[in-house]
DNA sequence: TTTAGCACTCCAGAGTCAACAGTGCTAAAA
DNA sequence: TTTTAGCACTGTTGACTCTGGAGTGCTAAA
C-alpha cells in the first residue's frame, strides 16, 4: 500500500495480533482485549492509536462505530506476506500425512488423497487436480476391442497419468488391427504431446491419402473417434471437505455460490491454473478470488503446483474463508508438494 | 399403520393437500388456508376435524398448539405410497434429460451424468455409483509395463466397467511376460467373477507349486500385487448438487452431517446398496434414513438400481430433505433407469 | 354430518430499555 | 515526543413487554 511507510515494527505486531485473534475468535477485536493478552504491556489507549493508524492505512476495518476492528483484505495480505518466511509443520503431523500417502502408486491416486488430507487439516475445502490437457507427453497407448464398434483406448502419459475412454467407432475393427495401430502410434509418437501427435497424424494421413493401407485406415478411424483427444473434461478433479464450510458461521448465500462453483469442474481447473502457474515455485496465497471469479470474492486460495522435476503434474489447494489458519495450511500444502516430488521420483 | 381403517377418501385428500402445500410453502398449514384453496368447498371447521383425526393417527404433527399441521414421517410415507402409481414426466423434460445423455459411451460416464442431471432437476443431491465389487464378471484384462516394477493393470468387466490400477511389483517383468500372463487369465477366466477368478487362481498356483514355469510365476506375482482386487474402494461414486441443500432453510448442523456422510464414499455405497437391492424393480422411496444411518434421520432417499437386462451395473438416487417434490423426482429416477437400459442395450 | 361462532393459545414482530464493549479525544505523565 | 489515564459518546445486544394474527378445540345450531 502507499501508506506502508507509516507501518513500523509495533504496528506490524499489533496487526498480526489482531488478525490472529480475529481468526481464532471470529469477533471484532477491540483495544482492551488486545491489551490484556499482549506480551509487551501496552495500554489500551496506545493500541487504540495504532489501530486508528492501521485503519487509516486500509489494513483494518470497523463494522460500525463502537465495535472492534476486523482485518481488511489488504490487512490479510499484509499479514500473510510477513508470514511467508516461516514454514514448518509439527513432526507428528508430518508423520500423519506421510502415512496417508503410504502406498500411493500413481498421480491420480496421490491427488485424491491430497484433497482428502487437505480437507482434514484445514478449515477449508481440499482441492486437487491432475494436470491433464493436450500438452501432456504421450508415453504409450493401448486399444482393446470391447464389442461391436466399441473400443477401449487406454492412454498413459509421461507423467504417469492414465486415462481410459470408450470409443464408439463407425466401423468394426478386429483386435489384431487395433494392436497394429497402437504399435504404430507408440513407435512413432512416444514422447510427443497429445496435441502434436494428433496434429501430425492428421497431416500424415492427409498427405498419404492415396497410398492408404489397412493400418493407416485403422489409425485414422481411431483418431477420428477421439483416441488422442484430451480436451477440457479430461483432468481428474478431487474435491473434499465441503462440510468444513458449514462449521463456521458464514453467509449462507455465499457458501452456496462457492459450493456451486466447486461443482463445476471446469471452473476449478480454471481457478487453479489461473493462480498456480507453471513457473511459480512456492506455495501461493491468494486472498480474495474476485479477480478470476467475481462471485468468489472473500474466499481464499492457498495452493501450489505439484511437480516432479520440471514437469507440472497437478495442482493442489485449499479454498476457504478468509478466517483460516494460514500458517498451518501453507505449511501443509508445501509439505505435500515436497512429498509428491519425493514419492514420484522414488518410483520412476 | 394400525389406524389406517379410519382413513377414508376425504382424509386422504386432505392429507395430500397438506403435504403438498407444506412442501411448496415450508410453513405449517392451517385449516383456514386449506379451506380457501380446496376444490371441494369444505369449511375450515370440517377440515379441522379431519386434521385432528389425522394427527391422532400419527400422520400429522403440530409444532405447537396454535400452529398449523406438518406431515410426520409416517404422513410422508402414506402420501408417497398413494402416489407411486402415477409416474410420468413432461415430454420436454424427457427430451432435456435425453440430450444430456447423448453420446454416453460407458457406464462410468453414464453415472457421472446421472448425478449431474439428478442434482439439476431435484432439490436434493444427485448420487450415482457403479456396481463394482468382487462379484463382477471379468471380461478381459490387460497389463502394461510402465517403469521398473510398475505395471498398469486394466480390467474390463462384463458390464462394461473399466478399472485401471497401477501395481507396484516386487520384481520387474518384461512386457512379453505380462502379455502372456494376461492372455492366460483372459483365456481361462473370462466370465468368471473377479472374486472367483482370484480364488481359483490362488488354488491352482498352490497345487502346482512344484511345476512352476515362468508364466505361472508372472501370474502369481501380478495377482499378489492386486491385479484382480476389486475391493471396497473400487466402485466409482458421483455426487453432485450439494449446493442445493443450502437453498432451503434447514438446520446447519444436520446439513453438515449429511455433507460429511456424502464425502465418505464408503457410506454412500453402503447406503445405496442397503436400500436399493438387486431384486427390487421400481423406484424406491425411503423416508427417514435412520435405520441404516442414524445421523441421517429426516433425510429422504429416492433411487433405483440401474440394470442392463438382469445385471445391476449401478445405482442412482437423490438424497434430500423430506420437503421435496417426490412425484417429480421419482419420475426422473425412473426415466433415467429406463434410459440406462435402453442406451446400454443399443450399444452392446 | 357439517358449519358457524367463540374463547383460548402461541408465535412473530415492534418498541423500549439498560448493560456493555468499544471508540475518540483531551490532558496529564514519562 | 510518546504513552497513558480519564471521560463522554455511540452502536449492539439481549431481556422484556405488548399487540395483532393465525390457528386450534369445543359447543351449539343448521
Amino acid at each position: 500500500m502507499a501508506n506502508s511507510p507509516s507501518i513500523g515494527r509495533r504496528e506490524q505486531e499489533i496487526l498480526t495480533a489482531i488478525v490472529e485473534t480475529f481468526i481464532s475468535t471470529g469477533e471484532p477485536v477491540g483495544s482492551r482485549t488486545l491489551a490484556r493478552r499482549n506480551p509487551e504491556h501496552l495500554s489500551a489507549a496506545t493500541i487504540r492509536n495504532v489501530m486508528a493508524d492501521l485503519a487509516e492505512a486500509g489494513l483494518l476495518e470497523q463494522p460500525h462505530t463502537s465495535a472492534g476492528r476486523v482485518p481488511s483484505v489488504e490487512g490479510y495480505r499484509y499479514y500473510v506476506e510477513r508470514l511467508s518466511g516461516t514454514v514448518k509443520l509439527a513432526p507428528e503431523e508430518e508423520k500423519t500425512i506421510e502415512d496417508v500417502f503410504h502406498g500411493t502408486a500413481d498421480v491420480q491416486d496421490f491427488m485424491e488423497r491430497t484433497s482428502h488430507v487437505l480437507s482434514l487439516i484445514s478449515q477449508g475445502v481440499g482441492v486437487a487436480v491432475t494436470a491433464g490437457g493436450p500438452k501432456q507427453g504421450l508415453d504409450h497407448i493401448h486399444f482393446q476391442r470391447l464389442a461391436d464398434q466399441k473400443v477401449l483406448a487406454v492412454v498413459v502419459t509421461r507423467g504417469g497419468l492414465v486415462r481410459d475412454r470408450v470409443l464408439r467407432m463407425s466401423c468394426d475393427l478386429p483386435q489384431s488391427d487395433l494392436d497394429l495401430a497402437a504399435r504404430y502410434i507408440n513407435e512413432n509418437f512416444r514422447g510427443w504431446s497429445l496435441e502434436d501427435a494428433q496434429r501430425e497424424l492428421q497431416s500424415r494421413l492427409e498427405c498419404e491419402r492415396s497410398e492408404y493401407d489397412k493400418l493407416m485406415r485403422s489409425v485414422e478411424e481411431l483418431c477420428r473417434s477421439g483416441a488422442l483427444n484430451s480436451d477440457a473434461d479430461s483432468p481428474d478433479i478431487f474435491v473434499e471437505g465441503t462440510a468444513n464450510l458449514l462449521a463456521r458461521e458464514e453467509d449462507r448465500q455465499r457458501l452456496r455460490t462457492l459450493l456451486r462453483a466447486l461443482e463445476e469442474k471446469q471452473r476449478i481447473v480454471q481457478l487453479l491454473s489461473a493462480y498456480l502457474d507453471t513457473r511459480q515455485e512456492a506455495v501461493r496465497v491468494v486472498i480474495g478470488l474476485e479477480d478470476a471469479m467475481p462471485d468468489l470474492s472473500n474466499f481464499v486460495l492457498i495452493g501450489a503446483p505439484a511437480r516432479s522435476g520440471q514437469e507440472v503434474l497437478g495442482r493442489l489447494a485449499v479454498i476457504g474463508p478468509t478466517r483460516m489458519d494460514y500458517q498451518h495450511t501453507m505449511s501443509a500444502v508445501s509439505y505435500i508438494t515436497r512429498l509428491f516430488d519425493k514419492l514420484l521420483n522414488d518410483s520412476e
